[in-house]
RNA sequence: GCUCGGAUGGCGGAAUGGUAUACGCGCAACACUUAAAAUGUUGUGAUCGCAAGGUCAUGUGGGUUCGAGUCCCACUCCGAGCACCA
């Protein structure tokens, strides 16, 4: 009688066995070679594990898994990044604590993530909300501080005047409140930042030591933005001629075109209208028209599209150092106050938005740059390009390249580098986060502002931010105070800032009474650091023990969505390279490798949603066919890194496969047997393809030629176990349980993930037969059977011989003749 | 606008410069069945042809080559990221 296949039961028994036996769990300091596998943990939202969780985990799973069976001690943790926004909303609308909602989350998708049977190392699972876990968050974040890393600044937030409070960038849509659709406005707040620009320079060439994707390090390198130029100070004069002290410095990456600059252009908020007030005649126009450009939100100034607009400063005007020559100066908000020195000289024959400006205020295009040495034409036109300098003194002749130097010293320019890169915004006024473990102190401020303090009494950051005190060691969990209500204040602050009995404390330095701060850190916080957690999860004493880091750390593949390939990835190098200069980690890059998969799409190739109700539910998948064919769907359905849209009936097609497996091994085995050359061939040229399939993540080619030869031992009679088993053991990683539970049946009692990895073998991979492809002209005429590696002259007798071939060559005159051993023969003749 | 990907049957896709369309889905016919589902077998790019066989097809237009989906040049469309960054 045939024993069915029934996915249920046989997944249920081995979750179990597996628990109990603790096949997966990683042994610190182990003599084997240790292997770091890292997928970006979960944040445990409501709605359950999500598709797109399900395929990245399950690549990271395979490798894992072949790791393992290659003899590896691998680590593959999992955890929970648990603090957020869509929690907070919730525990708002119910009352519900945080706390209890995201216990309630995360033991859905710890019983989720456990049928689908992926190889975590469940010991090692940590919780960002933890106490335990967020006292290293804010230790980090001391150390930070301590070293002049964070500083507060007044900035401006998004700011909903409905419901009055401020928003985070992800909960603003098109410009409007998320919840109540309310235009947002811009409100001035004090916020604590990060200084990651200390790091631009790090974080770029730690990049030429890493194995990413090329994506990824584009899109890093775009982020930091650094570009090298000069600063110029542009000398200015009142209408009187009166010089000005200080003149306007600017910032260019292209000094070489300055002969061309025309006018100056200064951002809305530039210092020298306000110090200059006295001489510009038309101050009433200027403040209008920085008061309007203040009002709009940075998406509005942002948008391209719009017309330039802009002031004339009368009264003042720029003398170009290079030419000599009195050119005006222009507010606009074109120029942004945040980049360089929020001042730029405008070259509109080599800029575009130059271009547009000076076409809009009619102002002179001077061309001072040729495409090349022959057409040196004055066409008032735009060339952003480089090239050969023109119109500039004895500058003229030059390359642009050699100009860049010569002109730079010739109006006394500073070489300067500039990075898009800003700093971290670090503050949020939201409950659900770690408390910021600082507490400002009026009797410290004081101290430090009359400098009557001692030399070492305050660190770095103390100092940099007179009163704000870190608190020490001991200090910290900083635990969240429970509170009635989770919304943030109506000042725009958080809700522990209502909490009077927590937040007024004593100073730690001088005793004196103090307040606790009451911004919580955002999400990003506990995410970039969790991967140095893995390698000591319970440690009480440090966030990691070194030695085990040493172990542990780098991680060796780290695979994740590619909407975190900027932000979290440059978050966590920052934060990991900066604790590897104060000593705590003994690694600065902590990953080796990156590689990111593409989103799974709803079917019909639009995005999944809960509104569009398209949402697939893993375990509705898992009840119907068994986490193994999911497993194997999501691998099979596209190539990995590209989006993909769902297509339910597909994954009948992998269930139906792991059906055949289930047959063949259940009614086709014989324990003794020689398997035929071409089974071998075969079984051989499988273990190849899968082996480097896993490698070069191309898990949709590699299940195709575990189906392939499937199909070939379907159609034959009798498998021997000995060829069998090699491919049961390709096929675990992909369907872990089925692969369990037929290698227990053949009578093994040890798992068979703990089974070495197959290798395939040369002296197998040849055929005695090669099919030879027969062309004329580049024409297929015919394909013959030859024995493998048979000669030109032999083969071109044998294929002459067939017919089918023959008539296309006969009574032409052959021109001359392309062997490629084993592959083509290609007649060219004369038509 | 810039950067990085893509474009191949009815659909998802495969293809170190060497048999384009592997593998899967779908569809059709047949077998099993009282019937259906499930399963199995066969077929399945378009077109001409009774057939043998031929011709045309990898977004568009050129080029290199004995031979191009693959390499080079130009363009069109789609997706992702960045975006007034001087």
């Amino acid at each position: 009688m045939k024993k069915k296949f029934l996915p249920k039961q046989i997944e249920k028994k081995w979750q179990k066995e597996w628990e109990s036996k603790n096949i997966y769990s990683a042994k610190d300091f182990s003599k084997k070679k240790k292997y770091y596998t890292l997928v970006e943990f979960p944040y445990p939202s409501g709605d359950g594990l999500h598709t797109g969780h399900v395929r990245g985990y399950t690549a990271m799973d395979i490798i894992a898994r072949k790791r393992r069976m290659e003899g590896y001690n691998v680590l593959y943790p999992i955890g929970w990044d648990a603090f957020g926004l869509p929690t907070e909303n919730y525990a708002i609308q119910k009352g519900i604590h945080p706390s209890v909602v995201t216990k309630k989350n995360t033991d859905t998708f710890r019983r989720q993530l456990k049928a689908l049977g992926f190889s975590f190392d469940w010991k090692r699972e940590v919780n960002t909300t933890d106490p335990e876990y967020y006292k290293w968050t804010q230790w980090i974040f001391l150390q930070l501080y301590t070293h002049g890393l964070a500083y507060k600044k007044k900035m401006y937030i998004n700011w909903c005047p409905k419901d009055k409070i401020g928003l985070a960038n992800e909960e603003v849509v098109d410009g409007a409140c998320e919840r109540c659709g309310t235009k947002v406005e811009q409100k001035e707040k004090e916020q604590w930042l990060l200084r990651i620009t200390a790091y631009a320079d790090k974080l770029l060439a730690g990049l030429d030591t890493v194995d990413y994707i090329e994506a990824a390090k584009t899109q890093q390198k775009n982020w930091i933005g650094r570009s090298e130029g000069a600063l110029v100070k542009f000398p200015i004069v009142t209408a009187q001629k009166k010089p000005l002290m200080d003149g306007v410095e600017v910032f260019t990456t292209r000094v070489d075109t300055i002969f061309g600059c025309t006018y100056l252009v200064v951002n809305p908020e530039h210092p020298i209208l306000a110090t200059h007030r006295a001489y510009i005649q038309n101050w009433d126009e200027i403040e209008a028209y920085s008061i309007q450009a203040k009002k709009k939100s940075e998406l509005q100034r942002i948008d391209t599209s719009k017309e330039k607009t802009g002031v004339l400063i009368q009264g003042i005007h720029a003398h170009n150092l290079a030419n000599k020559k009195e050119i005006p100066i222009f507010v606009s908000d074109y120029v942004l106050a945040t980049y360089g020195t929020g001042a730029i000289m405008a070259v509109p024959a080599h800029d575009e938005r130059d271009f547009q400006f000076a076409k809009k205020f009619n102002l002179p295009i001077v061309s001072v740059v040729s495409k090349d040495a022959q057409s040196r034409l004055d066409k008032e036109e735009m060339y952003t390009g480089e090239g050969f300098i023109i119109n500039s003194g004895t500058f003229t002749g030059m390359t642009s390249k050699h100009a860049k130097s010569a002109i730079a010293k010739f109006v006394h320019g500073k070489s300067q580098t500039q990075y898009h890169l800003r700093d971290w915004v670090f503050s949020r006024q939201h409950y659900w986060g770690e408390p910021i473990p600082l507490v400002f102190c009026n009797a410290c401020a004081e101290r430090i502002q009359k400098g009557t303090h001692t030399e070492n009494e305050f660190s770095k950051g103390e100092l940099l931010n007179p009163g704000w005190i870190a608190l020490s060691h001991k200090d910290v969990p900083v635990t969240l105070p429970r509170v009635r209500k989770y919304e943030p204040t109506h000042t725009g602050e958080s809700p522990l800032a209502g909490i009077k009995k927590w937040v007024h404390t004593t100073c730690p330095k001088c005793g004196a009474p103090a307040f606790r701060e009451t911004d919580t850190m955002p999400n990003w916080a506990g995410s970039s650091w969790y991967f140095l957690r893995y390698s000591d999860p319970k440690n009480k004493k440090a966030c990691a023990d070194y030695k085990k880091m040493k172990y542990w750390m780098s991680v060796d593949w780290y695979n994740g969505g590619m909407e975190h390939t900027t932000l979290h990835l440059l978050y966590s190098r920052f934060w990991n390279i900066f604790l590897h200069d104060i000593g705590v980690v003994p690694v600065s890059e902590p990953y080796k490798k990156r590689t990111s998969h593409g989103m799974i799409l709803g079917e019909g190739g639009i995005k999944m949603s809960k509104s569009r109700g398209n949402v697939v539910n893993p375990d509705s998948v898992v009840q119907i066919y068994g986490a193994d064919a999911l497993r194997v769907y999501e691998m099979f359905m596209g190539p990995f890194t590209q989006s993909i849209a769902w297509d339910a009936g597909s994954i009948a097609g992998c269930s139906r496969f792991l059906n055949k497996v289930w047959d063949i091994s259940t009614q086709k085995i014989v324990s003794r047997g020689t398997p035929t050359d071409t089974l071998l061939l075969q079984l051989h040229t499988t273990i190849k393809k899968v082996s480097e399939d896993i490698e070069t993540m191309s898990f949709n080619t590699a299940i195709s030629s575990l189906m392939i030869f499937i199909n070939t031992c379907y159609g034959l009679d009798q498998i021997p176990q000995k060829v069998w088993e090699q491919f049961l053991r390709i096929l675990a990683p992909f369907a872990p349980f089925i692969t369990e539970e037929l290698w227990s049946q053949l009578g093994h009692t040890k798992s068979i993930h703990t089974e070495p990895w197959p290798s395939f073998e040369k002296k197998y991979l040849q055929s005695t037969v090669t099919s030879l492809v027969c062309q004329v002209n580049g024409k297929k005429r015919a394909v013959i059977e030859i024995p493998t590696g048979t000669e030109k002259e032999a083969a071109m007798k044998i294929a002459l011989q067939n017919d089918s071939f023959c008539k296309y060559v006969q009574g032409k005159e052959v021109l001359r003749s392309i062997f490629v051993p084993d592959k083509i023969i290609n007649i060219i003749v004369k038509e």
